[in-house]
DNA sequence: ATGAAAGCGCTAACAG
DNA sequence: CTGTTAGCGCTTTCAT
């Protein structure tokens, strides 16, 4: 790209308001009628020729275009948003991209938003509704096309309120109304295969540790389901620390809990730390099983037993469905909201 | 946020194009105009309420700020970037965002830009010289206020040359010419501090994982100035795999080598592994320190022994630069670029 | 303190 | 196949 400066050479450059010479400073903005103006067409032409709407001469194209480089010409996103209302833009609202699952999805998303040729702007909520909201509305303002949030403090109306403002995928929670798309993966299964895998090993008394702020609880519920009337739950933010607390609580009230399901790796990790501050060893005095694979999962000390998803895939996924439901607000074709489970799948190491 | 439905009630809502009732459908937009009528002035008085600009009577101006929030109204910012030439975003470019380190500058540079009232973009490019100069006109046609790069790939010219159009801060990398704004990690001092230690512990026969693909090699520079002549460094990705196969050939090449400096810790975690696969014990037959102190280095097995970076401050501190560059860019005021170095630490664990 | 006019840069309808 | 006419929704002069 950028060969020479920004003003370029042809026809005369009669730009009304340009400072002189090449000693660019200011850069001005070079315009549709620039472009047409030195291309000898209308701004019509150069419209066409760049959208490829319309028909057009091959010839009259390659020249337009070849103007287009020469003057380093790019349309701007502003004026065309007004007539198209399309940004080529997709929110991404998460509660904190320092979880490493939350970057793991979001290369998904990236990648698959850049292959449909739209860019992504992300929020970080911290599983505020304040922020949630914020962030919606922030979105809203600039034009996205389209959602892709991971709401985890927003009620449902406030969803449904969204999702009719704009095309919306909610992920990893329960669709807010049949009309809303969704993808999320598989918590239930999930969380089964890891308190059946405890169980089996011998395990009678679990304990949990949850670290969900949000409305839907998927796995703390799996997990009562799955193990006997008042199985100890202790709920902490989804980190280490958080980890560490509830982990530390919990042994605390009911020393005979041998088992430990955590809400993420994260709280694993954390779990495993307090554990050994107490000096009981893991998987040996407490087995701990954790929550989504993360990269660094198997090279933890000692390795952790997790419940692996595909967070990648979630986040392609994600796109697709967004697009999906772009495309068809577009058309107006009534088409159904989607809403796909991904599995999940147990990986067994020896923390757990 | 919203109480009741979008449309709200008061004033009879003389909405040209209307749905009719409530049942939105289409979600017709809620213009300046709407607004002014509802609220029985002028277009440019509700601009005003809105952006404090020029004088309005408090109560004017309360009552149309009723209005907007009775209508839900949303400025467009399409409309309103036709004019003002602010978009409210910022770029930023990075190589991989499931490469933890950059979630943790991250979430710094969503904070501070939140705190500004900006929205960010994030666009991975896998430090190919193609994706960066594409994210880059991306984010340019886009419109962003500024943008904050981790170019891997790009020449110094394509960078100037993205300076004269966008305020611009290049992070972990020399500035590309004086005039561009620069906020880096002290990574020649990290890496001496790494290799002295190693050397301190009595380690004579070093090797290094270098993992940068980029112009800079700050790190590798580092290190070779700091070890014997012909000390061997093998190149890969800056990844796990890349760790790994890195490590495996300079052992393969080099048996005699206690002592592994690695580019990251991603590429630390990839040597321990490959280590281990070839019977060496980790620290005892051969010693590894990474580099970027990531929040789960201490959790490793064995702890990682690595240079510790704050990414937070880093991600704040290229926020606050950037808005210093916009802000002079602004005022057309000629303020110096700034060029940040921050300090890095040793954190000796027990790998190394 | 408020309103009227003008226009940012682009694309969608129509002409031709 | 190409040009002309409008106008998207907002802010910026300039009047009043």
């Amino acid at each position: 790209m950028d060969e020479g400066t920004a003003m370029g050479n042809g026809a005369d450059g009669a730009n009304g308001a340009n400072g002189a010479d090449g000693s660019a400073a200011g850069t001005v903005r070079v315009t549709i009628d620039d472009v047409a103006r030195a291309a000898g067409v209308s701004r019509q032409t150069v419209s066409r020729a760049m959208n490829g709407k319309g028909e057009i001469s091959a010839a009259t194209r390659r020249r337009v275009l070849a103007t287009i480089e020469e003057l380093d010409y790019r349309p701007s996103m502003f004026a065309r948003g007004m007539r198209t209302h399309r940004a080529g833009t997709l929110g991404l609202i998460l509660s904190d991209i320092a979880n490493p699952f939350f970057p793991a999805v979001a290369r998904g998303v990236f990648d698959a938003a850049a292959a449909l040729g739209f860019s992504v702007v992300v929020h970080n909520t911290d599983a505020h509704a304040g922020r949630e909201s914020a962030a919606a509305r922030e979105i809203l303002e600039r034009g996205a096309e389209g959602v892709i949030g991971f709401f985890e403090a927003l009620g449902d109306e406030e969803l449904v309120g969204l999702h009719r403002r704009v095309p919306l995928v909610v992920a990893d929670r329960r669709a807010p109304a049949p009309g809303v798309a969704s993808v999320s993966s598989d918590f239930a299964t999930g969380t089964r295969l890891a308190v059946e895998h405890l169980q089996a090993r011998g395990h009678r008394h679990l304990g949990m540790l949850d670290g969900a702020v949000g409305v839907d609880h998927v796995r703390r519920h799996a997990f009562t389901a799955a193990t006997a009337p008042r199985t100890p739950v202790v709920t902490a933010p989804p980190t280490i620390t958080g980890g560490a607390a509830a982990a530390a609580q919990l042994l605390g009230e009911h020393p005979e809990v041998t088992g430990l399901f955590a809400f993420n790796d994260l709280m694993a990790v954390g779990a495993i730390r307090a554990l050994r501050e107490r000096g009981r060893r893991v998987p040996d005095d407490c087995a701990v099983v954790g929550y989504d694979d993360l990269t660094l999962a198997a090279d933890l000390d000692p390795p952790l037993t997790t419940v692996h998803t595909d967070k990648y895939e979630l986040g392609r996924t994600l796109v697709e469905v967004l697009d999906g439901v772009v495309r068809a607000r577009r058309d107006e074709s009534g088409a159904a909201a989607e809403h796909r489970l991904l599995p999940a799948a147990l990986v067994v190491r020896r923390s757990g």
